[in-house]
RNA sequence: CGGGGCGUGGCUCAGCCUGGUAGAGCGCCAGCUUUGGGAGCUGGAUGUCGUGAGUUCAAAUCUCACCGCCCCGACCA
């Protein structure tokens, strides 16, 4: 008892640094959790259910349960976890002046259709009915509600610029959940919605809300990386994502090596194919040629045609809003929708049927073509601007065109960029080839504009007498995907890796023989202190064998483990390991608290070196 | 929704092809032994074999329908 009555600093009555330090990032009131009181279901085996190690290791770890597709019940170990990840998003949230509101889940169809998006998003909405068979919907996302809210509170300039923010469950009926809680029907979010008078204002707003979002990520230990994004239904004018490169992301995305250009593939551009684009006129007008059996670009580019694919012009027919629209693209190309979407100007728009192309053209996919075609819209890819002595379809089954040449032969009622850009082209800035990989995306910030503003009537008076409509920027933050994500980035063979500050617990304790009364003793003794001192511990208090509860303390993570065994304790010693590192100590048991608090700090510490990688 | 796969005790899975009335390992309960990386022995509990219909003397097994789950694609934080 008395080896221990030197270390009282943890009664707090005297200031300490590392006390300090711990309590900026503190999240909960610490205490001892104890695993014989808790629910810490760990799984020996792999359930087969999981796919990914993220999702594995949390299910394996205790930390969740599945009750459907897509929807988990958190145990007491993960909400822990979520609760931590909450806490860092609040206060950045609110650090960055944004206010704290929580709207309701459940909302009326009228301000979707308001908005536009009950049809333009209607394939996620949730839709429910009261026992007057009234319809409702379940929140996948809430501008009509905080624009609404603003329209009716907000009325001058002297009330701007305003940033909203929640965290809440939202609802999607996703078409297929996946991953745990990476694409789940319910998830949490942390969505925020700015609102200002100018359009200076309003970038200054976005760019407060990007550090804040470089912050949180730093602070979970997450390594991002920014991106530019396509903003798709959301409208708007510009967004950035911040995403986490993974294998078993749905997000593409290209970037450089030097960090200076990186954009969702939706959006990404780049300096056009290696394969430079036909640009010599072949002929006086194009000519037709038999194709019997040709439907694809590829047995035209092979024998006996042998036309490349990047001589071939590829024609595409769209059917958007209800009308037909060709998008026109190189053949080795492949189109972008969301560049395709941006283009023609809708969201709402599918592939047309072999029927469909046939009733247009007067030919079968395989045979399709633009020349000649009129009334009809047309959309190309700029890359074809200077194509000449091309090929393309005669929109006659089995008869292709050559001697093409774009600007000569087509109606083109618009040239946009349509392409996906492809790995190893030149970056636009810096010339920088582009790499490809998946990642996950776990926040979103977008500059909107007035679309929601000016559709929901959310105008206040300007300085000038004048009425205008706020303009807006929204922001998510995928608060469950985050975590898992954090996960997906910080695991081993054994189990989880916790950046400390998301960690459920900071410090796993535990006595090797549960039997040994000695050592039962001073590791109870040392967690208490331990909590006293304001660092959370779970101690392993099951009369297990050591290798049991070695293993359950991989799967659970705690960045530091202290064990206390018959042999150490002999030499007045107890071990300190470090998860991620393995490195392993023995300490006086005297002075473990001390150790174990210098540990804990440095692990805090070590999270500002981290996150995001790309600077604005 | 299209394509593929799977539903058998809490978990992982065998049994199904070739119908004969349900198994293994782990976990769980009790006892003894053991105690620094998922212990050993003994005894024990736990299954409407996803649901419904059909074929059959007899269905986990064959047929049909439905439901659920997982993976690939379109969608998204």
């Amino acid at each position: 008892m008395g080896s221990f009555s030197g270390d009282s600093a943890y009664s707090g009555l005297r200031f300490d640094p590392v006390l300090a330090i711990n309590r900026l990032f503190r999240s909960e009131v610490p205490m001892i959790f104890r695993w014989t009181q808790q629910l810490i279901p760990t799984l020996r085996e792999v359930p087969g259910e999981a796919e990914i190690p993220s999702h594995q290791w949390m299910l394996r770890a205790g930390l969740i349960r599945k009750l459907g597709a897509g929807l988990y019940t958190f145990l007491p170990l993960g909400l822990r976890s979520l609760r931590k990840v909450e806490r860092i998003v609040r206060e950045e949230m609110d650090r960055a002046g944004a206010l704290e509101v929580l709207m309701p889940a459940l909302q009326p169809p009228e301000i979707w259709q308001q908005s536009g998006r009950y049809k333009a998003a209607a394939e996620v909405l949730f839709k429910v009915e009261d026992r007057a068979g009234r319809e409702w919907l379940l929140g996948p996302t809430h501008e009509e509600v905080i624009t609404t809210l603003v329209a009716n509170e907000i009325n001058s300039y002297r009330q701007l610029p305003r940033n909203f923010y929640q965290i809440q469950v939202k609802f999607r009926d996703e078409i297929r959940p996946r991953f745990g809680l990476m694409r789940a029907k319910e998830f949490i979010m942390k969505d925020a919605y700015s609102f200002d008078a100018t359009d200076e204002g309003a970038t200054i707003s976005y760019q407060k809300m990007y550090e804040a979002y470089t912050r949180i990520f730093q602070r979970c230990g997450l390594k991002t990386i920014v991106v530019e994004a396509d903003t798709g239904v959301m409208g708007g004018k510009f967004s950035h994502e911040f995403v986490v490169p993974a294998d078993t992301g749905e997000d593409e995305v290209a970037y450089t090596d030097s960090g200076r250009y990186a954009a969702n593939l939706e959006k990404a551009t780049s300096r056009g194919p290696v394969e430079p684009t036909p640009s010599v006129t072949t002929g006086p007008a194009p000519e037709k040629f038999a194709t019997p059996g040709v439907t694809t670009i590829e047995d035209l580019a092979a024998e006996p045609h042998r036309v490349p694919a990047h001589q071939q012009i590829k024609t595409l027919v769209y059917i958007a809003d209800g009308k037909t629209i060709l998008a026109l693209l190189r053949g080795d190309d492949q189109l972008n929708e969301a560049k395709f979407a941006a283009a023609a100007g809708t969201t709402l728009f599918r592939p047309a049927t072999a029927e469909e192309c046939h009733a247009a053209l007067g030919a079968h996919p395989g045979s399709l073509g633009a020349v000649g075609v009129k009334n009809v819209t047309v959309l190309a890819d700029t890359l074809l601007r200077e194509a000449r002595g091309m090929v393309t379809g005669a929109n006659e089954d089995g008869y292709h065109l050559r001697h093409v040449d774009a600007a000569r032969d087509l109606a083109i009622t618009g040239w946009h960029d349509l392409r996906t850009v492809r790995a190893d082209e030149s970056s636009v800035e810096t010339g920088e080839p582009l790499r490809i990989r998946r990642a996950i995306e776990v926040g979103h910030v977008f500059k909107l504009g007035t679309k929601y503003s000016e559709a929901m009537n959310a105008r206040f008076l300007d300085t000038d007498g004048q009425q205008k409509p706020c303009i807006m920027g929204c922001y998510g933050i995928g608060v469950t995907r985050t975590l898992q994500a954090v996960i997906e980035q910080n695991w081993d063979a054994n189990g989880i890796l916790w950046p400390i500050a998301v960690a459920p617990v900071e410090v796993e304790a535990l006595a090797i023989n549960a039997q040994h009364a000695p050592s039962v003793e001073a590791v109870e003794r040392v967690a208490a202190e331990l909590s006293a001192a304001g660092i959370d511990v779970l101690l392993d208090d099951r009369d297990e064998r050591a290798g049991v509860k070695f293993k359950d303390a991989d799967f659970v993570g705690a960045p530091i483990r202290l064990s206390v065994g018959e042999r150490s304790l002999a030499k007045g010693e107890v071990e300190i390991k470090l998860r991620r590192t393995g490195a392993v100590e023995f300490v006086p048991v005297a002075d473990a608290v001390n150790r174990i608090r210098a540990l804990v700090a440095e692990q805090w510490a070590s999270l500002k070196e981290v996150g995001a990688v790309r600077e604005q």
